[in-house]
DNA sequence: AACTCGGGGCA
DNA sequence: TGCCCAGAGTT
């Protein structure tokens, strides 16, 4: 496993290839970023992001979802796919907000897991992106990436985001984690990565150890 | 730990 | 046609 003056440059390199990656996942609430994180699952960006352009023209408040229908809201999300699970715990979620916590989010982990389609991956993408709170998410991207050039060396996601948090310093969690997903989608695939083009091969364990 | 939800893009 | 994609909830 790599140690953190290792790690540090990587991410430097990395940084260097995606300078947008601070602009990635910039919602103008945290309930817009509650909302696309909920439809990301499973969906490419792309799709979610062609699906919230449309959504939050009219839709961007917990009190715009209180008269919709979850098959109303279905037919509007349909086709980031799991639109009945989605569009029921959307809709769920908006509710509690605007009863419980008048349309605003909350800014603990534990109140916002408590949201019905929001598990901790979500629930950190909101603490770091929308309140700055140095959480960091882990996605599929990040345990793979992470993992694959030896940032960490972990068999679970859980276990993954308590290593970065030892592995990366508190100012750059949540650059780093725009970093990894930026690698992940682009380079560093989940089959058929692009190795040769990698600028950070050279200090990766995927690719010195199986090339 | 395994299973389910799911449409759309791409080979 | 088959495979894969910004996860979460239930058992």
């Amino acid at each position: 496993m790599m140690d953190k003056k290792q790690v540090k440059k990587v991410l430097e390199i990395l940084h260097q290839n995606y300078p947008d990656a601070e602009c990635e996942l910039n919602y103008s609430t945290p309930f817009e970023l509650m909302v696309a994180t909920i439809l990301s699952a499973q969906c490419t960006d792309v799709r979610v992001n062609k699906v919230t352009a449309e959504l939050f023209k009219e839709y961007n408040k917990p009190e715009d979802y209180l008269s919709l229908s979850e098959s109303e809201l279905g037919e509007k999300i349909r086709s980031t796919g799991f639109y009945r699970n989605k569009s029921r715990h959307i809709l769920e979620s908006a509710r509690i907000l605007y009863n419980e916590y008048g349309s605003e989010l909350p800014q603990t982990r534990e109140e916002l897991m408590k949201l019905p389609g929001v598990g901790r991956k979500t629930a950190n993408v909101i603490l770091s992106n929308a309140f700055k709170k140095n959480a960091i998410a882990v996605d599929t991207h990040v345990f793979r990436v992470s993992n694959r050039i030896g940032i960490v060396n972990e068999s679970d996601v859980f276990k993954t985001e308590l290593s970065l948090m030892e592995q990366i310093d508190e100012s750059s969690w949540s650059l780093s984690h725009n970093l990894l997903v930026l690698h992940g989608r682009r380079v560093c695939k989940a089959r058929n990565p692009l190795c040769e083009e990698c600028d950070v091969k050279k200090y990766c364990l995927y690719y010195n150890g199986t090339v």
